[in-house]
DNA sequence: ATGGTCGGCAACCGA
């Protein structure tokens, strides 16, 4: 079982280079986030011609998760249970017996702004979903955009970002709570060199070229799921393509 | 070097 996390910044603006990564790579699952679109407007029909089904959760502008699969979707649910319920950020589901959640937590803004604290609480509430929703024997496949990079090899410059949102100390530790209920981060399972990342900033000059990135995508499983993890890598191929996202997809195989 | 680039949509927005 093939399994991919793609932040796609806009499914519309990226619905040639998702059609064609899914035809040629073809994974059995492929979670997306940042969709950009309200449900309405959605391109289902661009789908229509594939072997997939699909969920999704939008809104407009901004956030949007959406899970591609080539098997039946069951027990589908978005968002929190409290409020504010972020439904355009988590979308879960089960497929063949596997419970996959996907996210795509808030950025933060900056150290010092109420959007850092809303970030801090997100992995707050996205643990107490954990322990409400599963067990940590249950396999379980928790993927998406982060918006962490966890340890000093994720970044390109660890000594100067500890006080960016997305590498500061406070983040990293509360990612690592929700982790400890259970997961394994099967990238770093299978891969220990540094410089492997899936983001690179649109804004800073050549950043992909001279590899200044982030590793903020992941795939993390449950300990028996993990076991069961053959593989997991970086697609960067994919930035190769016109007018590519900033992110790239991360994938994991699975021999269940 | 207080810069720079996207996508969506009319917000000096969010990433």
């Amino acid at each position: 079982m093939k399994i991919a996390s793609f932040n796609v910044n806009s499914i519309r603006a990226r619905m040639n280079i998702v059609l064609e990564w899914l035809d040629k790579n073809q994974p059995d699952i492929l979670c997306v986030q940042e969709t950009k679109v309200q449900n309405d407007d959605f391109p289902i029909g661009a789908f229509d011609g594939t072997e997939y089904r699909w969920i999704f959760k939008g809104q407009k502008s901004y956030n949007g998760v959406a899970i591609f699969s080539r098997n039946e979707i069951t027990k589908v649910k978005c968002g929190f249970d409290d409020e504010p319920k972020d439904e355009a950020r988590l979308i879960k589901a089960e497929i063949n017996g596997v419970n996959i959640v996907n996210t795509y937590i808030p950025q933060g803004y900056s150290a010092e702004s109420e959007k850092f604290e809303y970030k801090l609480e997100w992995f707050g509430r996205l643990l107490k979903f954990f322990e409400e929703n599963f067990q940590p024997g249950e396999p379980v496949i928790w993927v998406g955009d982060l918006n962490v990079a966890p340890e000093k090899i994720d970044v390109y410059d660890p000594a100067n970002l500890s006080g960016h949102v997305c590498f500061h100390p406070q983040v990293r530790k509360a990612l690592e709570n929700v982790v400890r209920w259970g997961f394994v981060d099967v990238f770093r399972m299978h891969c220990h060199k540094s410089g492997e990342y899936t983001f690179w900033d649109y804004r800073r000059k050549d950043s992909f070229e001279r590899n200044i990135g982030w590793r903020l995508d992941h795939i993390l499983a449950t300990e028996s799921m993990a076991e069961k993890c053959t593989n997991c890598y970086i697609d960067k191929k994919i930035r190769l393509k016109e007018r590519p996202s900033d992110h790239v997809p991360v994938i994991a195989e699975f021999d269940l």
